[in-house]
DNA sequence: TATGAATGAGGATTCATTCAT
DNA sequence: AATGAATGAATCCTCATTCAT
């Protein structure tokens, strides 16, 4: 008789044990058989649960985005004020609640080998694309549009900046400053909106 | 004798099929035999010219950094203004003519690969070190210091954060786009400083 | 689940292949693709069962040591007499039994490629010290010590020249010959001792 | 204009250079290039004097056999008595002058090598029935003819013992301690005849 | 004569995947 | 459901040999 509602608990223990073996060893010795061994299983049994290494790799970005998304989700509960959702957001990319530098360390090596896995650059530009439009949204009812889609551009980019520095630097993302300089550009294109430079 | 003075120029051309491969191929793909067939030559040679692999890898990493330097200093032989060398600096990283597509996605797997090869890494905070201290050199004589360090790391961040989209789009870096991204935080930084906002 | 138990077989056909191929191939041409093939197994295989190439050697070598102290055990199980144990020992260097050519060209190989591969040489000395120390053990018991010890240097140097020989030789070792040499050596430096030569 | 009479010092370079190198590295790691580069000279020139790799092997065995060959003749020339003869022909072989830890450490992996490589093989049993049959015939005139075959193998075994020995050993061959062993047998065996035991 | 660049086959080793149990 | 033995292709690297210079 099978043990019910195994599976999702071995996928979860096997993704979990994939970010960890990226964060560690390096995308490029991340084996089945370490990722196995590190969730204290045998190498075969990954096959049971996936299709194959990718369909396990695609799984574990899959579940980083949805990571990220949840807590976006519900910080942004929390905020009604157009300029406070904005921070929710931020403050979601930053968070190193869920975001640990070995997830950080998962997300740089997918960004990198995606280019030639069309599989995984579906998910990152979907996850990305999301974070776009989020602040595109949120923009629009403080910015012009022309505007709203620029600064949601920048402020994008700079929170995937602040994601790379994190994964190069040994200490993982240091949130408060990296929450400074996000915050700063955000409030920086707002005010110049709202205080428009004299002629 | 056999030909003399070979040397750099097949070291050359074995950096360039590097960086081709990693870009068609992606880094996993990368294998000394795929490089040197692309090179046109046969595979034990590889190893006539650098150490291993990963000194072909590591020479690549130098390469990239060298040309960027490079570029660089070009630019910056034509500006005098403070105002004008941060701009010539910036227009470095984001110029297209050096930086192919094909370098960028260089760049960004070697940044995932970076954390575990020690030597990978060292050659990367080189020339991040480098980008930050020349920003903050010229950022020194336009705003106070502790802005100017808070600037200079705000503005290399966004500049990485670039070359991260970059290395996603399949179009590469749009470089008048990613001009005015980088342009307009600059900008807006030196306003602030310059009109204060009112109480 | 997978068949158990398995592993010592297996280890075991690898050593016997191993074996083989050092005796008909040649130490130089002992790959581990030949190994395999000859113990009917794909290459893969035999990092299955030992960590590297090197490692099989260093446990092929123990076997054949295993080997010699087995015969050695039970043939001296049936002497009491000094004399008798004497004969015993050089009876199981120079037996037949599972001395077999392929083995006597297996020793040798390890005996030549010893003084590079630390491991290997210590497993050596580990064997010719034992043949050394039970030569002098039983000699003691019929020579004065300074001669006892001469003498056992004596024939167990004679017992390796023998071996040498049966390694160069077609036909493998000639028990009988390789057994009267041995044997007036041991008896003459005996009655040497009970029948001193006249001044 | 070629120089004359350099063939025979780049050959003699090269064989000198392939007995270091099996000394230093072994013979599994004697390569054509690390021959070349021992003598100062480039990998290619190694097949302008020799046919190929193996070539240079039989010619350095060829050599190691001279040398012997040489030294015996020079002691022999010393001695007329069949007894000092005998002893000339043994402290040949055991001479530290020539017989350089070098020389031997190539003789030892020759001789494991020559199973599988005929050409060696021939060499080998060259040099060793030379040495068989000058024992045999100075023992000729000393004891029966039946008797005299048997102590030279058994004499020409402890000497190829005894290099073995020497071969293993870190310190190389310490000719005092191999000539006591070798002389003493022979006394043994000249005396047995010339004071038959009682019966 | 002599160089050392170049080749390409062959080495040990690793690994995703399959499969009998 | 789970194991881990087994496969065989692919990897990096070494090396004897050749050859243009």
């Amino acid at each position: 008789m099978p043990k019910l509602g195994l599976e999702p608990i071995r996928r979860r223990q096997l993704i979990e044990a994939t970010i960890a073996s990226i964060h560690e060893d390096g995308l490029a010795d991340t084996t089945v058989s370490r990722i196995s061994a590190r969730a204290g299983m045998s190498p075969g049994i990954v096959h049971h649960y996936f299709i194959n290494k990718d369909d396990l790799l695609e799984a574990t970005l899959r579940t980083l985005g949805a990571q990220v998304r949840e807590v976006t989700r519900l910080r942004l509960g929390e905020a009604t004020d157009p300029r406070d959702r904005l921070r929710a957001i931020i403050g979601s990319w930053l968070a190193p609640e869920q975001l640990t530098p070995a997830a950080v360390a998962a997300w740089l090596s997918f960004w990198a080998q995606g280019r030639k896995q069309p599989r995984l650059a579906r998910v990152q530009r979907a996850i990305i694309c999301r974070l776009d439009s989020s602040l595109r949204h949120e923009l629009k009812q403080l910015l012009p549009t022309i505007d709203a889609v620029r600064v949601a551009e920048g402020l994008s980019t700079l929170l995937e900046g602040l994601w790379l520095r994190a994964a190069l630097s040994p200490y993982g993302l240091e949130t408060e400053r990296a929450m400074l300089i996000a915050i700063d550009y955000l409030d920086l294109q707002l005010a110049k909106r709202r205080e428009p430079q004299p002629a």
